[in-house]
DNA sequence: CCATATAGTTAGATAATCTAATTATAGAGG
DNA sequence: CCTCTATAATTAGATTATCTAACTATATGG
C-alpha cells in the first residue's frame, strides 16, 4: 500500500519519526494481560515488514505492467500447465476469493490474450483456463526479475543467519496456513 | 488479499497443493545466474508469509468495521497527538501516498465523528487533523486485539526463537525501509 | 422429466489507490 | 501594493481488487 511517486511536490512540512517505542509505551497501557509483550512486539515488527516486502514486489513488476495477484495467478497456471483441468472454481479456492473475483483477473488476463478459456466437453458448465504462449512467454520474461526481487528481500543476511531465518519462516508461515486455512 | 468467506459453494474440484519444490524447479530454469537460489527461495517464503499475516491481521479487525490501513492512520494520530502539528501533506508523506488518497481517509473517518479537521490559523491553506474523543475510545476498543493478533502471529516460537527471529527482522527492515525511503 | 445443485458470469457495490485539474492562500520581487 | 508563482487541500474521474446477490446454463438423482 505504501507508495511514494515523484512528480506532485510533497510537504515541507515532516513527521518526525518516532521508532517502536512510543508504541510500546501504547501497548503497556492498552494490551490484555494475557497478551505477551515480547511477541506483540515481534509481531508488529512482522506485520511492518510485510506490508513493506509487497511493495518491494509490486514496485519490481511494476514496468512490466502486471501486479504480483495477476502474476501469482499466470504462475499457478504455469504450475499446474498439463497436469490438472485448471477452473475458475479451482483457481478461487486456491487464490482463497469469490468465483465472480476470478472472473474478473481472467476477464484482465484473457483481454491482453495471455491466458484462454475453453469449455470443458466433459461438464459443459465448467471452463478449462490455460495461459498461452504470449502468457508463458510473458512470464518468462518477469522471472528473472521476480527471482532477483525475491532474493534482494534477505541480501542484508549472512548464509548463515539465511538458514536460520528459514528455518523460523517455515514454521510461521505453516501454523499461519493451517489458521487461515489456505496453501499453495 | 487472500479471504474466505463462509456461504457461496465452492468448486469441488481443487488443485493440489504443490508445495515449494516446482517453484524452485523453476527457478533453476529461469534465474539469472547472477541470484543466489537460496536467498530467493526465503524472499518467496517471506513474500508469501506477509501476504498471509496482512490476511490475519485484517481478519482480525474486521469485526471492528475497519481496516488495518486506517486503524493506522488512527494509531498514527494518536501516537502523535498533541506533540505536532498533523497535516493531510505530513500523513501523505508518511503513509507514502498522494494528498488526494490523504484526503479520501480522511473523509471516511471524519464522516464517523473519528477525526476533525482544522483549519491552521498560521497558514489558512493548512488543515490541522486531530483524534476525536469517540476516535480514541475505538482506538482504545481495537487495541486489546490488535495486540493479541500480533502476539498470535509469532506464538507458534519459543521465547529464544522470538529473540532470534527478531534481530533478524529488524536488520531486515531496516534495509527495505531504506530502501522504499518509508519509515516509522 | 423435474427439482435441485453446481459452474460461471453479470450487475452493482466498496476500498484504496492513482493523475490531473481546481481553489485558496502565502510569499517574493518589482 | 500588486502580480506571479509555489503550496495545501480538494474534486473529478479512473483503475484494481475485492465483495454479494442474482442470473444462466448444465448436470444429475429420484
Amino acid at each position: 500500500m505504501v507508495r511514494k511517486n515523484s512528480h506532485d511536490h510533497l510537504a515541507d512540512q515532516s513527521l518526525p519519526k518516532l521508532g517502536v517505542t512510543p508504541y510500546l509505551e501504547l501497548m503497556d497501557k492498552t494490551a490484555s494481560s494475557s497478551t505477551d509483550r515480547h511477541s506483540a512486539h515481534l509481531g508488529l515488527l512482522l506485520m511492518w515488514l510485510g506490508d513493506n516486502v509487497l511493495d518491494v514486489m509490486d514496485l519490481e513488476l511494476a514496468p512490466f505492467n502486471i501486479t504480483e495477484s495477476k502474476f501469482d495467478l499466470l504462475l499457478l497456471l504455469t504450475l499446474h500447465d498439463g497436469r490438472e483441468l485448471i477452473t475458475p472454481s479451482a483457481i478461487a479456492e486456491r487464490l482463497g476469493i469469490r468465483r465472480a473475483s476470478v472472473t474478473a483477473l481472467l476477464d484482465w488476463l484473457e483481454k491482453r490474450n495471455w491466458i484462454a478459456r475453453e469449455q470443458s466437453s466433459l461438464d459443459r458448465r465448467m471452463i478449462h483456463v490455460s495461459i498461452t504462449p504470449e502468457g508463458r512467454e510473458l512470464v518468462e520474461g518477469v522471472l528473472p526479475t521476480f527471482w532477483s526481487a525475491c532474493s534482494s528481500l534477505v541480501s542484508e543476511l549472512e548464509p548463515e543467519e539465511r538458514r536460520v531465518l528459514e528455518k523460523l519462516l517455515l514454521r510461521l508461515n505453516a501454523a499461519i496456513e493451517r489458521r487461515l486455512g489456505v496453501g499453495r
